[in-house]
DNA sequence: TCTGGGGTCCTAGGACCC
DNA sequence: TCTGGGGTCCTAGGACCC
Protein backbone atom coordinates (compact mmCIF):
# COMPACT_ATOMS: atom_id res chain seq x y z
CA UNK A 1 0.00 0.00 0.00
CA UNK A 2 1.36 3.47 -0.63
CA UNK A 3 1.49 5.56 1.79
CA UNK A 4 1.78 9.13 0.16
CA UNK A 5 -1.18 11.44 0.29
CA UNK A 6 -3.47 11.36 -2.57
CA UNK A 7 -4.53 14.75 -4.96
CA UNK A 8 -7.62 14.04 -6.88
CA UNK A 9 -8.91 16.44 -9.46
CA UNK A 10 -12.50 16.51 -10.46
CA UNK A 11 -13.45 18.14 -13.48
CA UNK A 12 -16.77 19.07 -14.50
CA UNK A 13 -17.78 20.78 -17.98
CA UNK A 14 -20.01 24.33 -17.29
CA UNK A 15 -23.55 22.94 -18.99
CA UNK A 16 -21.71 20.66 -21.78
CA UNK A 17 -24.59 20.58 -23.61
CA UNK A 18 -25.98 23.93 -23.82
CA UNK A 19 -22.55 25.09 -24.07
CA UNK A 20 -21.59 22.81 -27.39
CA UNK A 21 -25.03 24.09 -28.73
CA UNK A 22 -23.92 27.70 -28.34
CA UNK A 23 -20.52 26.93 -29.97
CA UNK A 24 -21.70 25.39 -32.73
CA UNK A 25 -24.45 28.02 -33.38
CA UNK A 26 -22.80 31.54 -32.48
CA UNK A 27 -26.55 33.00 -33.14
CA UNK A 28 -27.52 31.34 -30.22
CA UNK A 29 -24.72 33.12 -27.77
CA UNK A 30 -26.33 35.30 -25.02
CA UNK A 31 -30.46 33.63 -25.60
CA UNK A 32 -31.61 31.35 -23.44
CA UNK A 33 -30.63 27.84 -24.72
CA UNK A 34 -32.61 24.83 -23.51
CA UNK A 35 -31.59 21.39 -24.81
CA UNK A 36 -34.50 18.43 -23.88
CA UNK A 37 -37.53 17.27 -24.28
CA UNK A 38 -39.67 18.42 -27.34
CA UNK A 39 -41.80 21.49 -25.34
CA UNK A 40 -45.14 21.35 -28.16
CA UNK A 41 -45.92 24.18 -26.96
CA UNK A 42 -46.28 23.53 -23.45
CA UNK A 43 -47.88 20.17 -23.90
CA UNK A 44 -44.53 18.14 -24.10
CA UNK A 45 -43.69 15.03 -21.82
CA UNK A 46 -40.05 15.13 -21.00
CA UNK A 47 -38.04 16.76 -19.16
CA UNK A 48 -35.33 19.19 -19.21
CA UNK A 49 -31.43 17.68 -20.02
CA UNK A 50 -29.63 20.81 -19.50
CA UNK A 51 -29.78 24.75 -20.01
CA UNK A 52 -27.42 27.54 -20.33
CA UNK A 53 -27.35 30.59 -17.36
CA UNK A 54 -29.36 32.77 -19.38
CA UNK A 55 -32.38 30.07 -19.29
CA UNK A 56 -31.19 29.77 -15.24
CA UNK A 57 -31.79 33.58 -14.56
CA UNK A 58 -35.64 32.54 -15.74
CA UNK A 59 -35.80 29.60 -12.82
CA UNK A 60 -35.25 26.41 -15.56
CA UNK A 61 -33.47 23.86 -14.17
CA UNK A 62 -32.16 20.39 -14.68
CA UNK A 63 -34.28 17.74 -14.58
CA UNK A 64 -37.81 20.02 -14.85
CA UNK A 65 -40.64 18.96 -16.78
CA UNK A 66 -40.25 21.02 -20.25
CA UNK A 67 -43.59 22.34 -19.98
CA UNK A 68 -42.95 23.89 -16.68
CA UNK A 69 -39.63 25.48 -18.33
CA UNK A 70 -41.88 26.62 -21.40
CA UNK A 71 -44.45 28.34 -18.79
CA UNK A 72 -41.31 30.40 -17.00
CA UNK A 73 -39.20 30.64 -20.51
CA UNK A 74 -41.21 30.42 -23.61
CA UNK A 75 -38.84 32.50 -26.04
CA UNK A 76 -35.99 30.29 -24.98
CA UNK A 77 -34.29 28.31 -27.96
CA UNK A 78 -35.60 24.20 -27.42
CA UNK A 79 -33.13 21.89 -28.77
CA UNK A 80 -33.24 18.03 -28.94
CA UNK A 81 -30.31 16.33 -27.22
CA UNK A 82 -27.89 15.67 -29.45
CA UNK A 83 -26.23 13.26 -28.12
CA UNK A 84 -23.75 12.21 -30.97
CA UNK A 85 -22.28 15.39 -31.16
CA UNK A 86 -22.03 15.99 -27.39
CA UNK A 87 -19.95 11.93 -27.42
CA UNK A 88 -17.66 12.91 -29.88
CA UNK A 89 -16.68 16.06 -28.30
CA UNK A 90 -16.51 14.54 -24.69
CA UNK A 91 -14.05 11.85 -26.33
CA UNK A 92 -12.05 14.67 -26.93
CA UNK A 93 -11.91 15.89 -24.10
CA UNK A 94 -11.43 12.65 -22.33
CA UNK A 95 -8.16 12.42 -24.24
CA UNK A 96 -7.12 15.93 -23.39
CA UNK A 97 -7.77 15.11 -19.42
CA UNK A 98 -6.08 11.72 -19.57
CA UNK A 99 -2.49 13.05 -20.20
CA UNK A 100 -2.80 14.59 -17.01
CA UNK A 101 -3.25 11.93 -14.84
CA UNK A 102 -1.64 8.87 -12.89
CA UNK A 103 -5.19 7.44 -12.70
CA UNK A 104 -8.16 8.35 -14.70
CA UNK A 105 -11.39 7.70 -14.50
CA UNK A 106 -14.10 9.12 -16.67
CA UNK A 107 -18.12 9.85 -14.98
CA UNK A 108 -21.10 10.08 -17.70
CA UNK A 109 -19.93 12.46 -20.31
CA UNK A 110 -19.21 15.83 -19.03
CA UNK A 111 -16.85 14.90 -15.80
CA UNK A 112 -14.08 13.19 -14.86
CA UNK A 113 -11.67 12.27 -11.86
CA UNK A 114 -7.60 12.31 -11.90
CA UNK A 115 -5.74 11.25 -9.63
CA UNK A 116 -2.42 13.25 -9.61
CA UNK A 117 -0.52 11.77 -6.46
CA UNK A 118 2.69 11.24 -8.46
CA UNK A 119 2.39 13.61 -10.98
CA UNK A 120 1.69 16.96 -8.85
CA UNK A 121 3.83 17.27 -5.44
CA UNK A 122 1.38 18.68 -3.48
CA UNK A 123 -2.26 21.12 -3.95
CA UNK A 124 -0.04 23.83 -5.52
CA UNK A 125 1.46 21.85 -8.00
CA UNK A 126 -2.05 20.43 -8.83
CA UNK A 127 -3.94 23.35 -8.91
CA UNK A 128 -1.16 24.37 -11.75
CA UNK A 129 -2.06 21.40 -13.16
CA UNK A 130 -6.18 22.42 -13.33
CA UNK A 131 -5.34 25.62 -15.00
CA UNK A 132 -3.21 23.83 -17.48
CA UNK A 133 -6.53 21.38 -18.06
CA UNK A 134 -8.30 24.71 -18.63
CA UNK A 135 -6.38 26.34 -20.40
CA UNK A 136 -6.10 23.51 -22.96
CA UNK A 137 -9.31 22.17 -22.73
CA UNK A 138 -10.62 26.14 -23.64
CA UNK A 139 -8.04 26.37 -26.32
CA UNK A 140 -8.71 23.22 -28.17
CA UNK A 141 -12.44 23.06 -27.45
CA UNK A 142 -13.55 26.77 -27.28
CA UNK A 143 -15.50 24.79 -23.73
CA UNK A 144 -15.27 25.88 -19.63
CA UNK A 145 -15.15 23.52 -17.14
CA UNK A 146 -15.31 23.75 -13.30
CA UNK A 147 -12.15 21.92 -11.32
CA UNK A 148 -12.40 20.52 -7.69
CA UNK A 149 -9.24 19.46 -6.18
CA UNK A 150 -9.12 17.22 -3.05
CA UNK A 151 -7.26 14.66 -0.95
CA UNK A 152 -10.07 12.26 -2.16
CA UNK A 153 -12.66 11.89 -4.80
CA UNK A 154 -15.35 13.13 -2.72
CA UNK A 155 -14.36 16.50 -1.37
CA UNK A 156 -12.83 16.96 -5.08
CA UNK A 157 -16.39 16.28 -6.29
CA UNK A 158 -18.21 18.83 -3.75
CA UNK A 159 -15.29 21.05 -4.32
CA UNK A 160 -15.59 21.14 -8.25
CA UNK A 161 -19.38 22.54 -8.13
CA UNK A 162 -18.51 25.08 -4.74
CA UNK A 163 -17.58 27.69 -7.68
CA UNK A 164 -19.68 27.50 -11.29
CA UNK A 165 -19.15 28.21 -14.10
CA UNK A 166 -14.91 28.25 -14.65
CA UNK A 167 -14.17 27.92 -11.40
CA UNK A 168 -11.36 26.15 -9.35
CA UNK A 169 -11.32 25.15 -5.70
CA UNK A 170 -8.72 23.43 -3.66
CA UNK A 171 -9.48 22.01 -0.64
CA UNK A 172 -6.23 20.44 1.31
CA UNK A 173 -6.32 18.28 4.07
CA UNK A 174 -6.71 20.40 6.94
CA UNK A 175 -9.52 22.45 4.74
CA UNK A 176 -12.03 19.30 4.61
CA UNK A 177 -13.86 19.64 7.97
CA UNK A 178 -14.64 23.14 7.42
CA UNK A 179 -14.96 22.65 3.96
CA UNK A 180 -17.80 20.33 4.41
CA UNK A 181 -19.18 20.69 7.78
CA UNK A 182 -21.71 23.84 7.10
CA UNK A 183 -23.31 22.28 3.92
CA UNK A 184 -26.93 20.70 3.53
CA UNK A 185 -26.44 16.85 3.36
CA UNK A 186 -28.38 16.50 0.00
CA UNK A 187 -25.14 18.25 -0.90
CA UNK A 188 -23.13 14.49 -0.84
CA UNK A 189 -23.03 11.84 -3.23
CA UNK A 190 -25.78 9.08 -2.80
CA UNK A 191 -28.12 11.66 -0.73
CA UNK A 192 -30.97 12.08 -3.33
CA UNK A 193 -34.21 13.62 -2.40
CA UNK A 194 -35.40 10.48 -0.60
CA UNK A 195 -32.46 10.31 1.82
CA UNK A 196 -32.53 13.75 2.52
CA UNK A 197 -36.07 13.90 3.83
CA UNK A 198 -35.54 10.52 5.94
CA UNK A 199 -32.23 11.95 7.27
CA UNK A 200 -34.41 15.65 8.07
CA UNK A 201 -36.79 13.32 10.15
CA UNK A 202 -33.83 12.13 12.34
CA UNK A 203 -32.83 15.83 12.80
CA UNK A 204 -30.20 15.71 10.28
CA UNK A 205 -29.64 18.71 7.71
CA UNK A 206 -26.55 19.70 7.50
CA UNK A 207 -22.87 17.31 7.45
CA UNK A 208 -21.67 19.12 10.31
CA UNK A 209 -25.11 16.90 11.62
CA UNK A 210 -24.60 13.71 10.06
CA UNK A 211 -20.61 13.52 11.10
CA UNK A 212 -22.29 13.84 14.59
CA UNK A 213 -24.89 10.89 14.46
CA UNK A 214 -24.24 7.84 15.98
CA UNK A 215 -23.04 5.45 12.73
CA UNK A 216 -24.89 2.30 14.73
CA UNK A 217 -28.07 4.64 14.35
CA UNK A 218 -27.22 5.37 10.76
CA UNK A 219 -26.35 1.40 9.95
CA UNK A 220 -29.75 0.60 10.92
CA UNK A 221 -31.37 2.98 8.85
CA UNK A 222 -29.41 2.86 6.03
CA UNK A 223 -27.89 -0.30 5.93
CA UNK A 224 -24.76 0.19 4.26
CA UNK A 225 -25.24 3.53 2.85
CA UNK A 226 -25.53 4.65 6.47
CA UNK A 227 -22.03 3.43 6.98
CA UNK A 228 -21.38 5.42 4.04
CA UNK A 229 -23.04 8.79 4.86
CA UNK A 230 -21.06 8.52 7.91
CA UNK A 231 -17.66 8.34 6.39
CA UNK A 232 -18.61 10.87 4.02
CA UNK A 233 -19.97 13.66 6.28
CA UNK A 234 -16.31 13.04 8.06
CA UNK A 235 -14.47 13.71 4.80
CA UNK A 236 -13.21 10.22 4.82
CA UNK A 237 -13.40 8.34 0.87
CA UNK A 238 -10.93 5.76 0.30
CA UNK A 239 -12.36 4.50 -3.29
CA UNK A 240 -9.99 4.80 -5.62
CA UNK A 241 -10.07 6.38 -8.98
CA UNK A 242 -10.36 3.73 -11.54
CA UNK A 243 -11.50 2.83 -15.05
CA UNK A 244 -15.01 1.15 -15.20
CA UNK A 245 -14.02 -1.76 -17.08
CA UNK A 246 -16.75 -3.89 -18.03
CA UNK A 247 -20.38 -2.56 -18.90
CA UNK A 248 -23.61 -4.51 -17.01
CA UNK A 249 -26.42 -3.94 -18.70
CA UNK A 250 -27.98 -2.15 -21.85
CA UNK A 251 -31.36 -1.33 -22.39
CA UNK A 252 -33.74 1.26 -24.37
CA UNK A 253 -36.94 3.21 -22.76
CA UNK A 254 -39.30 5.09 -24.71
CA UNK A 255 -42.07 7.31 -23.87
CA UNK A 256 -44.83 7.52 -25.73
CA UNK A 257 -46.09 11.02 -26.80
CA UNK A 258 -50.01 9.87 -25.56
CA UNK A 259 -50.61 6.97 -23.09
CA UNK A 260 -51.69 3.67 -25.43
CA UNK A 261 -53.02 0.48 -25.13
CA UNK A 262 -52.85 -0.32 -28.85
CA UNK A 263 -51.39 -3.32 -29.31
CA UNK A 264 -49.91 -2.73 -32.91
CA UNK A 265 -48.01 0.15 -31.52
CA UNK A 266 -47.33 -1.67 -28.51
CA UNK A 267 -45.61 -4.18 -30.58
CA UNK A 268 -44.18 -2.13 -33.40
CA UNK A 269 -42.33 -0.05 -30.34
CA UNK A 270 -40.92 -3.20 -28.70
CA UNK A 271 -39.65 -4.34 -32.10
CA UNK A 272 -37.67 -0.92 -32.67
CA UNK A 273 -36.65 -1.32 -29.03
CA UNK A 274 -35.20 -4.67 -29.51
CA UNK A 275 -33.60 -4.01 -32.72
CA UNK A 276 -31.91 -0.96 -31.15
CA UNK A 277 -30.62 -2.50 -28.67
CA UNK A 278 -29.23 -5.96 -30.82
CA UNK A 279 -27.43 -2.99 -32.89
CA UNK A 280 -25.47 -2.21 -30.03
CA UNK A 281 -24.63 -5.79 -28.63
CA UNK A 282 -23.22 -6.62 -32.18
CA UNK A 283 -21.21 -3.31 -32.34
CA UNK A 284 -19.60 -4.27 -28.80
CA UNK A 285 -19.37 -7.66 -29.64
CA UNK A 286 -21.77 -9.22 -26.44
CA UNK A 287 -23.72 -11.97 -26.15
CA UNK A 288 -26.40 -11.53 -23.38
CA UNK A 289 -28.46 -13.97 -21.07
CA UNK A 290 -31.22 -11.69 -19.18
CA UNK A 291 -33.63 -9.82 -20.55
CA UNK A 292 -36.13 -7.25 -18.24
CA UNK A 293 -38.90 -5.87 -19.92
CA UNK A 294 -40.08 -2.19 -17.95
CA UNK A 295 -43.58 -0.96 -18.23
CA UNK A 296 -44.72 2.64 -17.16
CA UNK A 297 -48.27 3.31 -16.79
CA UNK A 298 -50.50 6.44 -17.02
CA UNK A 299 -50.33 6.83 -13.42
CA UNK A 300 -46.23 7.07 -13.13
CA UNK A 301 -46.13 2.97 -11.39
CA UNK A 302 -43.57 1.66 -12.85
CA UNK A 303 -42.99 -2.28 -13.30
CA UNK A 304 -40.51 -4.80 -14.68
CA UNK A 305 -40.53 -8.52 -15.67
CA UNK A 306 -37.85 -10.37 -16.46
CA UNK A 307 -36.16 -13.63 -17.80
CA UNK A 308 -33.06 -15.46 -17.64
CA UNK A 309 -32.05 -17.30 -20.45
CA UNK A 310 -30.35 -21.13 -19.98
CA UNK A 311 -27.49 -20.19 -22.24
CA UNK A 312 -25.95 -16.81 -23.72
CA UNK A 313 -27.23 -15.80 -26.92
CA UNK A 314 -27.11 -12.93 -29.34
CA UNK A 315 -30.19 -13.20 -31.65
CA UNK A 316 -32.22 -10.61 -32.56
CA UNK A 317 -35.63 -12.91 -32.54
CA UNK A 318 -34.73 -14.70 -28.84
CA UNK A 319 -34.44 -10.82 -27.51
CA UNK A 320 -37.76 -9.87 -29.48
CA UNK A 321 -39.71 -13.67 -28.66
CA UNK A 322 -38.74 -12.84 -25.23
CA UNK A 323 -39.26 -9.32 -24.59
CA UNK A 324 -42.98 -10.07 -26.35
CA UNK A 325 -43.18 -12.97 -24.18
CA UNK A 326 -42.45 -10.44 -20.93
CA UNK A 327 -44.90 -7.58 -21.86
CA UNK A 328 -47.99 -9.91 -22.27
CA UNK A 329 -48.16 -9.95 -18.45
CA UNK A 330 -48.65 -6.20 -18.51
CA UNK A 331 -50.94 -6.05 -21.18
CA UNK A 332 -53.41 -8.32 -19.08
CA UNK A 333 -53.72 -5.49 -16.97
CA UNK A 334 -55.76 -3.87 -19.80
CA UNK A 335 -54.35 -0.49 -18.49
CA UNK A 336 -53.10 2.96 -20.46
CA UNK A 337 -49.11 2.58 -21.02
CA UNK A 338 -46.90 5.99 -20.80
CA UNK A 339 -43.60 3.68 -21.23
CA UNK A 340 -41.82 0.71 -22.29
CA UNK A 341 -38.46 -0.13 -21.82
CA UNK A 342 -35.95 -3.14 -22.76
CA UNK A 343 -32.81 -3.85 -21.06
CA UNK A 344 -30.46 -6.81 -21.51
CA UNK A 345 -27.62 -7.79 -18.88
CA UNK A 346 -25.62 -10.50 -18.05
CA UNK A 347 -23.11 -10.42 -20.88
CA UNK A 348 -20.05 -12.60 -22.14
CA UNK A 349 -18.18 -11.36 -25.05
CA UNK A 350 -18.31 -13.67 -28.00
CA UNK A 351 -14.73 -14.93 -27.71
CA UNK A 352 -15.57 -16.45 -24.90
CA UNK A 353 -18.93 -17.71 -26.27
CA UNK A 354 -17.42 -19.56 -28.73
CA UNK A 355 -15.04 -21.05 -26.06
CA UNK A 356 -18.44 -22.42 -24.83
CA UNK A 357 -19.51 -23.85 -27.32
C1' DT B 1 -44.01 -36.29 11.46
C1' DC B 2 -40.92 -32.03 11.35
C1' DT B 3 -37.14 -30.52 9.68
C1' DG B 4 -30.07 -27.04 9.49
C1' DG B 5 -27.00 -24.01 7.46
C1' DG B 6 -24.36 -22.08 3.75
C1' DG B 7 -24.05 -20.65 -0.84
C1' DT B 8 -25.64 -19.09 -5.37
C1' DC B 9 -28.84 -17.63 -8.69
C1' DC B 10 -33.05 -15.36 -10.09
C1' DT B 11 -36.67 -11.80 -9.82
C1' DA B 12 -38.67 -7.32 -8.57
C1' DG B 13 -38.35 -2.95 -6.73
C1' DG B 14 -36.15 1.28 -5.50
C1' DA B 15 -32.66 5.03 -4.84
C1' DC B 16 -29.33 7.40 -7.04
C1' DC B 17 -25.96 9.22 -10.67
C1' DC B 18 -25.32 12.26 -15.09
C1' DT C 1 -44.85 21.36 -11.88
C1' DC C 2 -46.00 16.34 -13.34
C1' DT C 3 -42.21 13.77 -13.88
C1' DG C 4 -36.46 11.49 -20.16
C1' DG C 5 -33.16 8.18 -21.03
C1' DG C 6 -28.70 6.28 -20.22
C1' DG C 7 -26.91 3.56 -16.48
C1' DT C 8 -25.15 1.38 -11.37
C1' DC C 9 -25.80 -0.61 -6.95
C1' DC C 10 -28.45 -2.47 -2.96
C1' DT C 11 -32.16 -5.21 -0.72
C1' DA C 12 -35.09 -8.99 0.08
C1' DG C 13 -37.53 -13.17 -0.77
C1' DG C 14 -37.65 -17.62 -2.86
C1' DA C 15 -35.74 -21.62 -5.39
C1' DC C 16 -32.41 -24.87 -5.44
C1' DC C 17 -28.15 -27.42 -4.29
C1' DC C 18 -25.12 -29.86 -1.07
Amino acid sequence: MDKRKRIILHVDMDHFFTAIEERENPRYKGKPIIVGANPRQGRGRGVVSTCNYEARKFGVKSGMPISKAWKLCPHAIYLPVNRGLYMNVSERIMKILRKYADKFERWGLDEAFLDVSFKAKGFDEAKEVAKKIKKEIFEKERLTCSIGIGPNKLVAKIASDHEKPNGLTVVKEGEVRSFLNPLPVRRLPWVGEKTEARLKEMGIETVKDLAEANPIDLKEKFGVLGIQLYLMANGIDRSEVEEKKEIKSMGKDITFEEDTLNPKLIKETLSKLSEEIHKRLVKRNLYFKTITVKVRYDNFETHTHSKTLLSFTNKLQDLKDNVYLLTKKFLEKKRKIRLLGVRVSRFISSEKQKKLI
